[in-house]
Order: structure tokens, then C-alpha cells, then sequence
DNA sequence: TTACTATATTCATTTGTAGTTATATAACTC
DNA sequence: GAGTTATATAACTACAAATGAATATAGTAA
């Protein structure tokens, strides 16, 4: 299990979102989610093993913390696409007739 | 399949990362990896469902090309995350386990 | 037509993993 | 101690997808 298969689950992105946002407990993210509470375990337990997340326990709860750095990993994949995406939804400091002549 | 997903599997990023340098046929990607023929061209099957490839028949040969456009899936989800990724160094390929060790 | 080349698809088998139910463990309360 | 809360794990089912072998399809050439 690495980082690209982390987040290829929708549902360990929404427990990952979640978390960073604000540091969660595992009570915390099953009433967030919907899921049930071995389902949530199981998600952390592969965010775990990738360092997404790491666990701070605290008493009988166990808070859930953010780590990005793996995502590096994708950053760094996904580095010599980014001049290819045409991501500019509007051009701001171009003038829009002279962007619209150029798209033709 | 998503493009998460399409990214998720290793030999798919190489495929796609061949493909970006430049145009391939299946025969082209099959020497450069070492996949054989069948497992190329059902990767491709899955690149070309996620969009992420179009392809160009030529006769004999058909010449897959990239388009990165549905990479801006992941751009968009990576974006809050990308702050916290500043001056940080590169994630290692072995994720480190120590940090889970509270774990028996 | 037949033969050859390039690519796709089918089939069978295996592997990985998401979800559920049930149970285990640990910390807290009484 | 017993009972409760918070979380993790085990056993199971189900299904998607990876793999490899064989076959199918489509274009080209003789």
C-alpha cells in the first residue's frame, strides 16, 4: 500500500479531508462518514501504514493527525503534467476577446 | 475507475509516463516495460476509460497520446493539502513504520 | 485468397481489499 | 471487582482487478 493507493479509496479521501481539517477521533470520523466503526479502523490502519496519519492516544481516545508528506510522492508524479493542464479557467490579466481569438 | 484508481496500479504510471514523453504504439510500450502485449493493452483499457489516453489509428498501429486533463482531479484534491507540503523534503519510498510502532 | 503483423478480447485463476458481524483490548467509572 | 466507552482486530463474504494463456479482430502484403 503506497500513497496512490491510499487515496484511490473515495472514502479514506473523505477520512483523510476530515482529518485535515482538524485532528479527529475515530468516533469523531465514523459519525462524520456514515461508516461503521471497523470500517474506519480499517481505513486508518492503511493511512497509518502509508504515514498519511499518525495517532496521538489520549486516554481511551486516540486522536488522528495529519501527515502530508507522502503526498510528495504524488506531487512528484504529477509534477511534468501540470504544464499541460489548461486549467485556466479565464486568463485574469489577459484580455478575454484576445483569449477567445486565440483558442480558435 | 477513476483516475485515482488509474493511477493506483504502478505499471499504469509507467505506461503513462512513457506516453507523455511522447506518442506510443502498444508494441513501443510493451518493449519498454517488459509487460506483455495482453497486460499492455488492458491498462490502456483502463487509461483510455479514465480519458487520461486517446488514441490515433494509423493503419496497422494505433498511436496513444496523453491527455492530462483528468489529472486536474487530482490537482484539485491535493490543493489544500499543497501548503503543508512547502520546503519539505521528498517522501521516502519505503514508508517509515516507527511512528506506528505504539502498535503491538 | 493466404500469410503476417499489430492490437484487442476472452477465459480461468489468483490476489487484494471493502464491508459486515462478532469479538478482543484498553481505559475509565462506579 | 463489574459495567461502560473507545478503538482495534479477526473471521467471513463479496467483488474488482491483476495475471497469464489462448484466441479473436483488423489491417497489410504476397
Amino acid at each position: 500500500m503506497d500513497p496512490f493507493n491510499a487515496l484511490a479509496e473515495p472514502n479514506r479521501r473523505r477520512l483523510l479531508e476530515a482529518i485535515r481539517q482538524a485532528p479527529c477521533t475515530v468516533n469523531m470520523l465514523v459519525s462524520r462518514t456514515g461508516l461503521s466503526q471497523p470500517a474506519v479502523s480499517k481505513h486508518l490502519k492503511y493511512l497509518r501504514q502509508t504515514n498519511l496519519v499518525t495517532v496521538k492516544p489520549e486516554g481511551q481516545k486516540r486522536w488522528y493527525e495529519l501527515n502530508a508528506t507522502p503526498l510528495t510522492q504524488i506531487e512528484a508524479f504529477l509534477e511534468p503534467y501540470r504544464p499541460l493542464l489548461q486549467n485556466r479557467p479565464v486568463a485574469p490579466e489577459q484580455p478575454l476577446e484576445l483569449a477567445n481569438r486565440i483558442e480558435k
